[in-house]
DNA sequence: GACTTATATAAGCATATACTTAAATAATGC
DNA sequence: GCATTATTTAAGTATATGCTTATATAAGTC
């Protein structure tokens, strides 16, 4: 499966759009995605499992329940792929303006 | 089917990326993607149709050929949704960098 | 107008994926 | 250690999608 095959399921965005906030626990994950979507907890497992296969998501435990948090890799990498349509809706930047807006530089301070 | 699941096949985007410099005829793309995919012409014009169908594509009649160009409609929508993820690899931008970054205000003249 | 070229559509099939229910695994509380 | 809570995994099924071949549509050529 491609990073926009996953993306392409709506459980599995609302799950990240959750998670680009906070960590949340599997099982507040499952409650809300349950009531919106009317689907099994199983299920919202199942999709879990989806994002954390293809590197969109990492867990860890603590007690008894798992933490979820987003994993930026993937995202990146479909950010990267539409660069090269971005000229079509954003102006042309001079060198300096695309290394600010893109953060290709690591700044040292903010002036 | 949601844009990202457009996106989803590797046809698809191919495609795609063909479109980004150039329009093309219908044949030319099948006879690229037949090469490097090793489908029938059907399944391109078939692939050719969903991208019309969610707005990725257009195509104007030229005599015999029909040439095909990307539409960034629904791109831009899936860079608008990854917007609430940017803050994990872009920097802390200032508003007006962010303006210049992000292209929102027309600028009459690059100084 | 028949023939060829360019492209799309139809019909049918195979496979992947998203769900279900049931069961397994693991930590917590008594 | 047994019951409870939190979560994952297993097995089975339905449906969507991507392909195939065959056919339709439309324009260009003689």
């Amino acid at each position: 499966m491609h990073a926009f095959d996953v993306l392409g399921d709506p459980v599995r965005r609302r799950i990240l759009e959750l998670l680009a906030d906070d960590e949340r626990a599997a099982g507040a994950i499952a409650e809300i995605i349950q009531r919106e979507f009317a689907i099994s907890q199983a299920a919202v497992s199942q999709h879990l499992k989806v994002l954390r296969d293809y590197g969109f998501a990492r867990v860890r435990r603590e007690g008894a329940r798992r933490l979820y948090g987003v994993e930026t890799a993937p995202l990146r990498d479909i950010d990267a792929w539409l660069d090269r349509f971005r000229h079509f809706w954003e102006p042309k930047l001079d060198a300096l303006a695309t290394e600010i807006a893109r953060g290709k530089k690591k700044r040292k301070k903010p002036a």
